[in-house]
DNA sequence: GTGGTCTAGACCACG
DNA sequence: GTGGTCTAGACCACC
């Protein structure tokens, strides 16, 4: 899988990686099961370093999405921790994408068109 | 209108305070053409550094939100400039809040449901 | 009895397993002076590496919760070697806990009865 | 306010810190609302690096513990956040404590009374 | 082999 | 001046 992190970005490295690890399982190219490449692993691969990775494993791991087995590595979680406020955070952040969609000109059925393209491309497999 | 900032966010204050600006405007709580109140008065209000106001207001103007007019102060803009890649950008955030909300469980069209109600939330409207 | 290990936790695996063995002889699942698997045994049975297991053990052995009899395997001791700085430990653990209880909301009288009905579950018996 | 940190320990000093500090506050040492020396002070006062000290006061704010401000950095929090499972963890550690009080040979009195001796001490003050 | 921790030293964003 | 991030490089505990 291919890891897009953006230097000059002022999102920090390691939550750059956390997101585009999240996605990579939206597109099906991480697999539920499938196991993570190492922390030396990641890090050489992308250029940056070990503790950047750790750091975004460590927020992966404690917010469900990777289970971390001293012996096996990291590996993508199939159960998902639940969290009480998701719901009002994605709802906030929705909110605040689409007023600015809505001042850019979107209109409200193109809007709804794009997160209906959106959903359908997400398809979360198994290993 | 009412400003909600987390000072224990990590999120800037600046970006707190253009978020819930824009916010406002989707809201109905600020009008197109609108009068803001004075960097000196937002930063009173609200108890924060009149720089960091400052720095909201400056974002809020590049991006298209506000004009700033030397005898006036600030008021919502009526048109909106338009950007290149906020579609892409979109698309982006979109695809990893869906993703989230699916490992959490939601359904498709749940998820949808919620992004149909908060659209029709939005409520843009002239002074 | 069941030994509970937790493959994504923090804690290492010989750590929860003796932590497991000496709650075992606290709920009286495991009886003074009864035999252990062997090594090999338990390794098999919860799954781990041998390795994990005989670490366990040593510790036990070091704590004076088990003996080693070279012909008969593990069994639980009947007599405890003093520590001489457990009790300090325990204050130590205790005041942690008691102030992190505190600053939950806990009432004091509330810790002291969770305090009693830990005190009086535990049950520890011969074979 | 003294921290006591053991640097052969194999618990982690960032996790002695944390504890030193939640200790701190049951002491009375520590008062809500108090200010907490900055990461860098603290780092130089007790001799370990600064990163060691933000990842502390990076989970003392998770858990709840401390506010930390960008203007004024950290203080101790005046309301402390629910946790779900705390009653759960606090008893199991409790449980385990107490077998090993049983077997190194104290009676449940004495336990007991330890126990009331420790919740006693803790006072917890506003600054 | 794995992840986890720690250090020294640097730079940045924020207010 | 504050916390936050990142790096390079080292060492450790665990399995």
């Amino acid at each position: 899988m291919i890891i897009k992190l953006d230097m000059n970005s002022s999102i920090p490295i390691y939550i750059q990686l956390r997101n585009q690890i999240v996605m990579g399982i939206g597109k099906g190219d991480l697999k539920l099961g499938e196991q993570l490449p190492t922390v030396r692993q990641m890090a050489e691969d992308i250029g940056i370093n070990q503790m950047t990775v750790n750091k975004a494993y460590g927020i992966l791991k404690f917010e469900g999405y990777i289970e971390i087995d001293r012996r096996h590595g990291a590996k993508i979680a199939l159960i998902q921790k639940k969290t009480d406020n998701f719901k009002e955070k994605m709802e906030e952040e929705l909110q605040l994408l689409m007023t600015e969609a809505s001042l850019k000109g979107y209109d409200k059925s193109d809007i709804l068109r794009i997160c209906r393209t959106v959903i359908n491309g997400v398809n979360i497999s198994l290993a």
